[in-house]
DNA sequence: AAGCGTTTCAAACAAGTGTTTAAATGCGGC
DNA sequence: GCCGCATTTAAACACTTGTTTGAAACGCTT
């Protein structure tokens, strides 16, 4: 494990842990082992096991979720701006692109993106709640920009479609590190742009498809 | 818990616990004081906990699965029977329509249907082997009749689509039991019937969309 | 009623869990 | 040098985990 703080070092641990094994699967020796730190450091760094997952999350969330509201309110912008109701396109590709790019950019970037990708079919309480607290707020600006997009939709449809979209999206940021699936039929993986591209494609069809 | 074999009085209480907490959350002692078990009596009728989660999984995913099969086959056997190609949407009609509407067909469906839903993203090997190894063959029939159907798609293009639509139908199968999102925003669930009609529209729509 | 295989039961097992404690260590400022 | 603070450490804590055990209870045939 890479030589730094050993605050840091136990939050990378505990991404790559609780992103391949489970938060509760996940043992603070375990933990603590590979990030060459001691037992108790965990509670003493961050007080509990609860709050180093939810300092795990914010980390990265935090940040990237700024990015995409950025970029999806500078989309609502350019089209206020042009007098025209911004595209769907324009807000899904703001929305999906920073965070399949933000994935391939470390592996630990790639680990949290799978656990956020599980954490809204998560049983377990602790990750989806800390995940939809962060969350919610850059749903809603989705959520509103694509209704001005598509004013055809009643809301409660596009609600809908908008969950279908983030299920979709969920089970391709999980496919990083679950590689059963693609192994057994794919002989190669797409490379990111081209998967990026698809991604996009495949949900804007099923979101503007007719009512 | 309904009185009937103490087998069967654990397998349904294993069912309800596993997919509303996970299957490491779920401890033996809850499980068969649920049951109304002697804790002994699971190692005793399944062999270990692990088994049981097998047991779990096949007594409703066997069926199922053989269900979604024949309707699958019967659709392309009347396409080969008209000479015509299958159409996509048959297709995918066979292989979501019984499951979702098995999982209205009683709450331990439902249940089970949010476990098996959320299988292919678990971290935990335990479960994801399992589904995967009663499912492989029919994802393997339902891919082959796509390729008839959408001849113009590219093996990987159509593989990659497919799970795309694994990640939409899995996050729908979790909704039942995860109301967080929903409640947040939604006044009331679509009914049944408009969630299927909608979930194939979407589907439908992403996967014949211009490569 | 006796015998027999199946099932249930309370108790104990060893191993693993998150958390706490109090002593030890490191290190910068005076 | 030495104080004071932040950090690290090993040990123990109380508790839960899945599994095993051997005896008790049950249901059935003879």
């Amino acid at each position: 494990m890479a030589r730094c703080d050993t605050k840091t070092r136990i939050l990378n641990g505990a991404e790559q842990l609780f992103a391949r094994g489970g938060f509760h699967n996940t043992s603070l020796r375990a933990l603590t082992s590979l990030a060459e730190a001691n037992l108790a450091s965990v509670n003493y760094h961050f007080g509990s096991k609860d709050a180093l997952l939810h300092a795990v999350i914010e980390r990265r969330l935090l940040p990237l979720n700024q990015i995409r509201e950025d970029k999806i309110k500078q989309v609502l912008a350019v089209a206020r701006g042009n007098q025209t109701p911004p595209t769907a396109d324009a807000l899904l590709r703001a929305f999906i692109e920073p965070t399949l790019e933000f994935r391939d950019s470390s592996q630990g970037a790639q680990d949290f993106i799978s656990l956020i990708g599980r954490s809204l079919s998560e049983p377990d309480e602790t990750v989806r709640k800390c995940f939809l607290e962060l969350s919610l707020p850059i749903f809603q600006v989705l959520f509103e920009g694509l209704r001005e997009a598509l004013p055809q939709l009643s809301p409660a449809i596009l609600l809908t479609r908008l969950q279908f979209i983030m299920g979709t999206m969920s089970h391709v940021m999980c496919m990083g590190t679950l590689a059963d699936f693609n192994n057994q039929a794919l002989p190669h993986p797409l490379d990111q742009n081209t998967l990026i591209e698809q991604l996009l494609k495949y949900v804007l069809a099923g979101l503007e498809a007719p009512e």
